[in-house]
DNA sequence: AATATAGTGTGTAATTTTTACACTAAGTAA
DNA sequence: TTACTTAGTGTAAAAATTACACACTATATT
């Protein structure tokens, strides 16, 4: 995205918005730029839309070579394409939001050179982004407001072995507000995607939680349904 | 890593989905190709996106070309990038739908040459589509189905003063089902984006119903919040 | 062993929303 | 005047949502 761009032609790239959750905070996935234009700005990780690649396809690569990651939830959610979005010519993309849960075991691996480095920054505090990305990345957290309220994409921000009040963290998180803790539980167990597990949670220095897992057979069936929040 | 660079022949697109109510059926415009490939199928209508437009003003154009409509409410929904989906080469297409009232005064203008003709088509009883754009079209349909549950675009489909009977209607067919007058009209009159015209319709051969105009001014308040069928 | 601490886990009543359901009123046409 | 067709209206039952507080349990501390 950030090479010289022949002029006859327009160029297509997909840009990801990769939610993060480490247990206590929203993040996102910013790499540093490391050439221009915006050198040393960070932006949301992108690249070109190869020739023979749906667009899908696409986007797991992209997200595949920036952080190792594969098999994520990724949505295509809107196309960019105002005439001067890029300094250097006509750049349309395509935006992808994937939501991943942080820590533990999966690490971030090296990206491609033209990163100085990827970092994952709570949404708290975001820099100041490249090109249109923020405004990129805003219609991306609208995007999963609006979705969490009717799909239950909050399991892949979680663990596979999760409690209650985590997934009610999430929830309160996304949709910046609190939930009553008796109310949510009684929804959420409901619609009957969880599963309750013999284990419970270890290593807190209180009363340890019941773990649940999402169950996906269930979920295959409820899909399509509206759930509200 | 190796980047992959950009691709000289992609070509990005825009095709419309315009679903069009003349007060009794919910149609589609199609055009009846005039060029290799798919010479005399029937395709939405659709074309270049131009080297110095913005996305949503390509659309517009494209539309104002095929129908001579303005003004439209129209918005972007979802790109197709499938590598085989062009016999003739990569060329990502952008989705657009339009929800446009049909009959009266509004005809629709001559068309570029690259189509035969173009038509109004009830969905009930679609043709073959060229290309990829029976996909696009159900992909347009399902979006709009879910729309509809949580905004108030079913007036674009309807003339500026409407019955609530008329209203319900597309509803129903929208949505595919029959719903019950009394509580249609208590939720629907409870958003408050109903005004109660003084006037009554005419030309019928029975009681004349009352006519509403949409208020763009409550709606606006009320865009955002949820309201759901 | 006793106590402090911190989060877990549970029920109910009031309110609001949704659903199901059928007849009279009004205007037109013959 | 009568027949026809659609407009327009209310209520009760069921379901969903909301508001709200305390006892339990595991661990850490003394």
């Amino acid at each position: 995205m950030e090479q010289i761009l022949p002029h006859l032609d327009s160029v297509f790239s997909i840009d990801c918005v990769l939610f993060g959750f480490d247990g206590k905070e929203l993040k996102i996935l910013l790499i540093e730029r490391n050439e221009e234009p915006f050198k040393d700005w960070w932006a949301l990780p992108g690249n070109i839309v190869g020739a023979d690649e749906s667009l899908d396809q696409s986007a797991s690569r992209i997200l595949y070579e920036l952080t190792g990651l594969r098999g994520i939830y990724m949505e295509q959610y809107y196309a960019f394409g105002d005439p001067n979005r890029h300094p250097q010519g006509r750049v349309i993309t395509l935006a992808y939001y994937a939501l991943i849960r942080l820590g533990g075991d999966k690490e971030l691996r090296p990206i491609s050179t033209y990163a100085k480095r990827a970092n994952w920054l709570p949404i708290t505090d975001l820099p100041k982004l490249a090109f249109d990305h923020q405004k990129i990345y805003d219609k991306g957290l609208e995007k999963i407001k609006r979705r969490i309220k009717h799909q239950p994409i909050a399991f892949e921000l979680l663990p596979e072995k999760f409690t209650l009040t985590q997934l009610q963290h999430v929830y309160e998180l996304i949709l910046g507000k609190k939930l009553d803790k008796r109310n949510f539980r009684k929804k959420i167990v409901s619609f009957g995607v969880l599963k309750e597990l013999d284990e419970k949670q270890k290593g807190v220095s209180y009363r340890a939680a019941t773990l649940y897992r999402f169950d996906k057979r269930k979920y295959a069936k409820l899909f399509g349904k509206e759930i509200s929040f």
